[in-house]
DNA sequence: TTGTAAGCGTTATCAT
DNA sequence: ATGATAACGCTTACAA
């Protein structure tokens, strides 16, 4: 692999004029400049970015630790933030975040010593305090979606995971439904429980009582069986609010194997509008969560955390309910 | 961010023996390397690993580039390829080759800027001439996923499209399907060509031909507007091969808003075994794809590859029929 | 067991 | 407009 070295001995000039024409920076006298790109073109020379990285202390490169490869919601957070990365004309790297808490801080140690400009981490494991923790003491600027670190506020991406819950639980009310039971998340998931805790409240603001929840995995299998453990506990509900689309597609497959119709029988909610949910039959129900404007937001607040300028505080993401098939109105909304 | 030098200081010791504690390598008394840990503690020391890959022109890192993130198909490829990398001790760089060919020769260069050991590359870009060429020519090993090129065998994991296309059309006429038409991939895919090609060498062994076909793009709606448009054009078909899970589902969502039922009316055959399709209403009938296979040899090759080692290569990966709803038996398959 | 010093491929500061 | 040369942070002979 050739060097800078080899470029400097073919073209007959310094190290330092290679590596002006390289960069253009200062002045180079076109004649020269055209023996260097002759020298560069016939060694193949490709510059050693990591040789160059040492020298300037800039790697040009954004680290993305994400907690899962697996769902579209994964999908258009990395597409997403891997063009507007590309946009800036920097890397974006990006590492699982793995099932675990521990290869979560792996994988943030890791990009720590590649010495990436800044890291935006998705997480699902990491507990607020230990978050608030690496803001303080990483070397390099923090983002992270959809985790709120108290006096961080500026580096942190939310979504309303509460307020979307509400309206979600409320159109099924508004639906005319009063039996409600629940597929939620993870119990040690912050979002999951916001999510559950939007349910809750909603239905304690209309006097109801949940029917029934399982905690699910946001696979779509754990929706499957947790609506199939709903159903063997007999008691009836006429709605299932779902913590997500994966889920909702696990329930509304048990529902099916069970002789009920969606939605005539047992209405269904989403969560998180997957792509998908608009062809299934029924069409889902559900809410949108905005990941690639969150996913966006943050790799600009990171960029701006690296060029050291004063970042604000971006207002948390707003859902948007999108009504389709799954969800019965058993009588018209209020 | 501290340094060695700041952490010899502190330890009182030279730059050797930290770096001997660090990579314990060669002989150094418990004592020192108790004080050259603590001080490496107190400091906060990460190594840097862009000067520890210059100097040892290893960076650890294996660069896999993908032509898209959406997709349980590709999630679970660099799942796989991402658990792989880490149990050898390795990074995964996984980078976007983004839509054209000209972005994903970007994403290996700058790769290849970036030194890392070997790189895997999942196109539907590159031309085979092209992939041949960089095989010949980049200073890193190249292993490509999905994409036969002659002379570099060991270096190409792949899948036999056409034998699975075979078997899934197979299927069908067997099931007493003689109406079939089809959705497939986008033309200047060498797969999607191989998954057609295998559709009508087997209908033409049975002395049937196609009632219909659509260029389809692999994305979920693509599949809904194909098999409206199969639809409209009036020619009465009994089955649907489609190419790949996606779109299978697409169809059979516009089958539905047409009020043909599946199975019962037409049948439906996906590709790919996305995991979606056990739950789908009905499940999917489909041939499974071995990714995580695929993706986990693709790295060992490209880890022996770094090693030196001579590869042999790796046999053609085959698929399975999983036999679910969405295809009718109108006879008993013979 | 430990230290010295050269080298990895760049950039950047001086001179010239 | 160009060339020496000292960093950058680490590894690795070679000495001691």
């Amino acid at each position: 692999m050739a060097t800078i070295n080899d470029v400097c001995k073919l073209a007959g000039v310094s190290k330092a004029t290679v590596s002006r024409v390289l960069n253009n920076t200062g002045q180079v006298k076109p004649a020269t400049a055209e023996a260097v790109y002759q020298a560069m073109k016939t060694l193949g020379y490709k510059p050693n970015s990591l040789a160059r990285a040492l020298a300037t202390n800039k790697t040009n490169t954004l680290g993305l630790v994400v907690s899962a490869f697996e769902g579209a919601y994964f999908s258009s957070l990395m597409r997403q933030a891997s063009e507007t990365t590309a946009k800036s004309g920097k890397q974006l790297l990006i590492m699982d975040g793995g099932h675990s808490q521990e290869s979560e801080c792996q994988a943030i140690n890791s990009l720590v010593e590649q010495r990436v400009d800044a890291i935006i981490l998705y997480t699902r494991k990491m507990p607020p305090e230990q978050l608030k923790q690496m803001m303080q003491t990483l070397s390099v600027p923090l983002v992270v979606i959809n985790q709120m670190v108290e006096g961080f506020e500026p580096q942190c991406i939310c979504f309303d995971q509460y307020k979307a819950a509400c309206e979600a639980t409320e159109f099924l009310i508004n639906s005319g439904h009063r039996k409600i039971a629940c597929i939620t998340g993870p119990e040690d998931s912050v979002n999951s429980r916001l999510r559950l805790k939007g349910f809750h409240d909603t239905l304690d603001k209309h006097q109801l009582t949940a029917t029934g929840f399982y905690h699910g995995n946001y696979f779509t299998q754990s929706g499957y069986l947790g609506c199939q453990a709903l159903l063997d506990k007999q008691k009836p509900f006429t709605a299932l609010f779902t913590a997500n689309d994966n889920m909702a597609m696990g329930a509304i497959r048990a529902l099916h194997e069970h002789g009920r119709q969606v939605p005539g029988d047992i209405s269904v909610m989403g969560f998180d509008n997957d792509p998908a949910g608009e062809f299934l039959i029924p069409s889902l129900t559900t809410v949108t969560l905005p990941v690639e404007a969150m996913a966006q937001a943050a790799i600009e607040q990171a960029l701006l955390l690296v060029k050291d300028e004063k970042i604000s505080p971006v207002d948390l993401f707003a859902g948007e309910l999108i009504v389709r098939e799954s969800v019965d109105q058993l009588q018209k909304p209020s």
